[in-house]
DNA sequence: GGCTGGCACTCACTACACTGGAGTGCCAGC
DNA sequence: GCTGGCACTCCAGTGTAGTGAGTGCCAGCC
């Protein structure tokens, strides 16, 4: 349930380690200190303002005055885990800082009972088709986490085609059809130059799919050269043609990424520094090639978390990502995740991930 | 081009009907007037600000003091066309305004030349399957206006069948398959109780063909009963479970909207009055079947405009939308529009929007 | 040594008064 | 019927305190 591949460090007695710590001090931080940094960081999720000593000393956990609380957030702000916005103003997390509330705080695994409820709730219903499913689960952890969420499907390269047909629209339009394994249906239009018979198109339709059948959709299905015999060339030359137009598009197809409560975003702007952020967000959502791209990496990992500056696209700079791959049967299907500022509530968004993405899998393999 | 069923009003020398006045006077304004509206709301489109009597009079096309123009405002006051947002400060179109300035000075019908051109490029290339031509117009037409826009699909209803068939997934999972008319493809997952040989499924998917193929997708296709002899009862079975899924499935299929360029909402969160505005027209989007069906009206009329209050919609009382019907083949075929805040380019939006319906629907039929 | 209360200091935020300017309505005169 | 002039309104911007939350530092206490 952790993220990242790094060691677990010690919070109980032992110093917790300041592993990524920008300061050359190599200084550690204690329990106490991280105590402060968690209490800095749930206040400042639930209210958005910087959070002062007084307020986290008047919290009372600690059983500490302000003025101890004061001493340890200047060492916080030393180790880089907290910043003032000015002078005598409360204290904000830096991404290192959520970043080790995510490790050491956030990783408890513990799912409300009205997450739970509302997952089984949803997967207990109908669902049709698997961009339907998928779709409406975006939506699903939308709502769950109140941000904008991510359900990348399952990878295309592992799908075989199981079915291909040509089918007359009009008489100079076909349109070349292939159901692949994974539940998806490739479809081109072909517009011919003249008109073709029914006779022509079925036989078509026969070479095509008796060609394609089994083919894996990368490395895809070689066009069927001129044979069948002298039988028919017409028909021989329409499958073709089909089975070159399927692969040119096949090949370049990208995951699908289903996106819900994007809408949320426009409200989470104040949380973003510059005014067009959210604008640009939206942008990069609309581009779906280009947003499924920075989504891919997570794969081996059970639940990521990206915060801030550690996205590396320019967009995701003020976002953080929990991001966690789903099983489709026996092999790796694909990755559901929330987005949103980096002042997010990580925690019911790690458990919201989790459960979502465990029941998708189970879903989709079962 | 103009919009609504409205008498177009004189403008040269009679005086301009002030029809929708809500003023019980019956008072009507004259062609200076008309042309102080013009003035005010080109000026407004274009800098957001209220617009005051000197800066219409500076302008200089009306030829007469700013006196004169701030008599002329009071009058397009009184008669709701215009507003005060305080007291010394300039005036603001209403949404009767905006009205009489697209009937009478947005609808020369002019189209850029680099609208044209781009429209052309546009339309000149490839463009694949149906889903994705409609797709990329929807951006098209955002970027031509700066606007979120809107493509609707070709109405379901016309569809008819033109090949269906059943496809093994996995052992208990099928999928079934039908090629529409209009080029789209429904499918439904079907899941079994147990496994099924591919023959049953052939067997099947040979029933479903023939029943379905040439059915309207409305009124949909009676599932063939238990036919086909005695032959094949589990075949005759399945088939007739797949029509039913697709009968189901398609008769509540609404028309596909597709939405490019809504992120330009949230740059443009700020002509809206409420905060949530763009929020919640985000979320309106994002819920196609219900935003579909605000865009259905419009069938008759060449393009349409609707300002504000005058969508009865609760979301879109500050918003214009400007739509045109495109033909497919020798029926109606879908909606393409921009909707965008009040306080918006008409012209440009007119000229775009009726250019890409146009085209589009050259496109589709030829 | 580490926690604590106390204290001086910083600085954003708010309220308030003041001013400049854009805009208005009205009116007498051409 | 248009125009210039005039008094008036009121927003927006600026300068000035006052307030309070928050800080850093330090001496003292356990």
């Amino acid at each position: 349930m952790t993220s990242r591949t790094r060691p677990d460090p010690e919070v109980a007695g032992d110093p917790v380690e300041a592993d990524d710590a920008p300061s050359a001090s190599g200084t550690t931080i204690d329990e106490r200190q991280a105590a402060v940094l968690r209490a800095v960081v749930e206040r400042y999720v639930a209210t958005a303002q910087p959070v002062g000593s007084g307020t986290v000393a008047r919290a009372g956990r600690l059983g500490v005055s302000s003025a101890t609380v004061r001493n340890d957030m200047t060492i916080l702000e030393r180790e880089g885990y907290l910043v003032q916005p000015h002078t005598s103003a409360g204290r904000v997390p830096t991404d290192l800082g959520y970043r080790l509330f995510v490790d050491h705080f956030a990783a408890d695994g513990q799912v409300p009972a009205g997450t739970r409820r509302a997952v089984s709730e949803f997967f207990a219903g109908a669902h049709h088709a698997l961009e339907d499913l998928l779709h409406e689960t975006s939506h699903l952890l939308a709502r769950l986490t109140d941000h904008a969420a991510v359900v990348v499907g399952p990878p295309a390269e592992s799908a075989v085609v199981r079915s291909a047909q040509i089918v007359a629209l009009q008489p100079r339009v076909l349109l070349v059809v292939a159901v692949l394994s994974n539940g998806s249906v490739e479809k081109q239009t072909l517009t011919l130059d003249a008109d073709t018979d029914d006779a022509t198109v079925a036989a078509a339709s026969a070479i095509l799919d008796a060609a394609l059948r089994g083919a894996a959709v990368t490395g895809l299905p070689v066009p069927p050269a001129a044979a069948r015999g002298a039988g028919d060339a017409a028909a021989s030359d329409l499958a073709r043609r089909g089975a070159e137009a399927l692969a040119a598009h096949a090949g370049q197809h990208e995951d699908l990424v289903y996106v819900g409560g994007a809408s949320r975003l426009a409200a989470e702007q104040s949380s973003f520094s510059a005014a067009d952020r959210a604008e640009r967000l939206l942008e990069l959502i609309e581009e779906q090639v280009a947003f499924a791209s920075l989504l891919h990496v997570v794969l081996d990992a059970d639940v990521t978390v990206r915060i801030g500056s550690e996205n590396e696209a320019e967009e995701l700079q003020e976002c953080s990502l929990v991001l966690a791959p789903y099983p489709l049967g026996d092999s790796l299907g694909g990755t559901v995740g929330v987005f949103g500022p980096t002042r997010m509530d990580y925690r019911r968004a790690l458990a919201a991930v989790a459960v979502v993405a465990s029941r998708l899998g189970k879903r989709l393999s079962g």
